[in-house]
DNA sequence: TATGAATGAGGGTTCATTCAT
DNA sequence: CATGAATGAACCCTCATTCAT
């Protein structure tokens, strides 16, 4: 068992953490580190020090994040039957997107590989939703031509959606966004042949 | 008589768009211009000669590209029913964001705004699109609760697929995109209710 | 206690502010950041760092300076006639002008609006002066058809004559400019008529 | 006698000259050699064929209106008494130089040595002024303590009131620079004593 | 450990001058 | 000769990272 680090040093990281989830939640992963450390309160030096790297910074709020929702994907998939249990989660992933510009960019992939630092980290996010698809397919919920990929591409897609609507009517941004998923749900369910017209 | 310009400005301008359409497909668009003229054997004064801002280097090539693609929107307007013509049009979108990383992130809205470029050049991508899709609408082929910023989004999805393709074997990442591309197509013809089950 | 900046950051601070007033003191305002950072020792980052904008050097320098000069200015107003107030800081000025490449520079108006600058600091140059003027002119100490804009345009011509000392003799330059600025005076105190003969 | 240079040679080498002496008059010396080749309709290296170096530019342009200029004086030392000569000379440069913005900018010495260009190109813009002065010292008519130097300083600040004056009304401007110019010349005349009193 | 100042490479753009056509 | 495209150094500014205090 490691030796804890400082009781302050452990409360600057945290707030570190916390800021630079909500700047980057607000602002996208472009946001300059000195603004996070600005907005936290400590110098440059201490991101830097938690947080040697931007990468790093971008693997420990987001795996944090994609802990949270792996948990969540588990609890679901214990608690709820396949299909719901998997459209759910679907639809809690892209609200979260949402609501998480940081978040939305790194799944799809611009400037910051998630998927393998998640890999790296032992995190499995893939598995976790792979897990809820598979079963819901083998329920018959799911077409069974899919895959986690595209399951993903899917989910990516929705989320531009928001990106397009800003400095309209945020409430109207909502309801789109909650319509468009459940036209992609519809679209998974669809058990149709697939020729082109 | 059209007063041409120089044979070797002709040859320069045009290599440099070909330079920057490949590098800004394979990179993408925050490549630096440094490295277009690098790559096109010429200096960074020539480049900027023919397009005095990274913008325009952007449209140069977008906008041609764009053009090509309304110009076969237009006639699979006229050529074909509304349903095929609109899903055809669609994949090609998909194909060629696929092939061009640049395209994918200029269609996205990532630091770079297409649409009014598109717009200030007279250009009407989304007319285009829209105009098909309301055809189809109409016809019934697609299902009438979408409109064109979700078909965009759904697009956009798609083009993230092979985003995360990594690189492992081209032709299987080709097909899971028309095949996930076919998905989606599914899901907007199908007349289905949506409650999520 | 207000919280003093760190030690070696005043240092640096001031050692660019000091290298930046000598430079542009000698060579004008056209000098590049990157000689005065070299000459001070340090990165381009540190003097950005500082002053983020080479405007907002200009402002440092030449603000402090016009500070000191327009409390010069009021004092003389408190301490002494109205016509040796104005002279003294009329000839005051030219002195300071023609140690100043860059002063004089920003007083001709080239290149870094300094009248406008000194509005927005809050100084204000042109009262100073102008009152100094008023007061003059109703003792009856400077001929009443001459305007601010007609001293600042004299004092301007004054600091040319030094640009022109082509490095001979710097004790002569100063002398010849000292009289010429007597003979200046002498002109602004003039009652005669101003037929050209 | 040299070879004669090609009709269209001496044309374009015309064209060039009477556009930039335009341009420069307006804009200043800081104006692109692109943009003077654009405005005379010829290509940039036509420009930098006639004058190998933007100095050399300057140079034709101002050399050739100081000729003028230098003979104005000449005809002016024959036929008027020298007081009236110097003033109307003295003038004639102020006003000049407040309709062409480039020779005042070479005249106060920014960015072009205009007086070593004079030498070197054999006129003697000093010569003609210096020798107007000198007589009207003699004759009384100008006060015997200022040189030349000060002579062009007092010009030199004349031309910067027009600088400041801009965007307002021309007309008000010209009238207000000739009051300057009228009170300068009154300066030059006094015989008093100089003791800042 | 925390700080935040220092660093310096790297970005896009401009322009006097050169040189192939 | 004329052309104007090509050049590339120079400019100012940004920011992730390092390191003295």
């Amino acid at each position: 068992m490691a030796k804890q680090p400082r009781a302050d040093a452990r409360r600057n990281r945290a707030r570190v953490l916390e800021v630079a989830a909500e700047v980057f939640a607000t602002d996208g992963l472009s946001v300059p580190v000195h603004e996070i450390a600005r907005r936290a309160g400590v110098g440059t030096g201490t991101v830097s020090r938690h947080f040697p790297t931007k990468q790093e910074l971008f693997a420990a709020i987001l795996l944090q994040r994609l802990e949270q929702l792996i948990a969540e994907a588990e609890l679901l998939a214990e608690e709820q039957e396949p299909g719901p249990a998997f459209f759910t989660f679907f639809a809690t992933l892209i609200r979260e997107g949402a609501a998480n510009r940081g978040l939305a960019e790194a799944l799809a992939g611009g400037g910051y590989d998630l998927e393998s630092a998640a890999e790296t980290a032992g995190l499995d996010l893939t598995g976790g939703l792979s897990a809820l698809l598979t079963r819901a397919q083998e329920a018959g919920s799911v077409r069974p031509d899919v895959d986690y990929a595209d399951v993903k591409a899917l989910m990516n897609g929705c989320l531009t959606r928001t990106g397009a609507g800003t400095g309209t009517d945020p409430e109207a941004d909502a309801a789109a966004l909650d319509h468009l998923t459940a036209v992609v749900c519809d679209g998974l369910r669809s058990r149709a042949g697939s020729a082109i017209d």
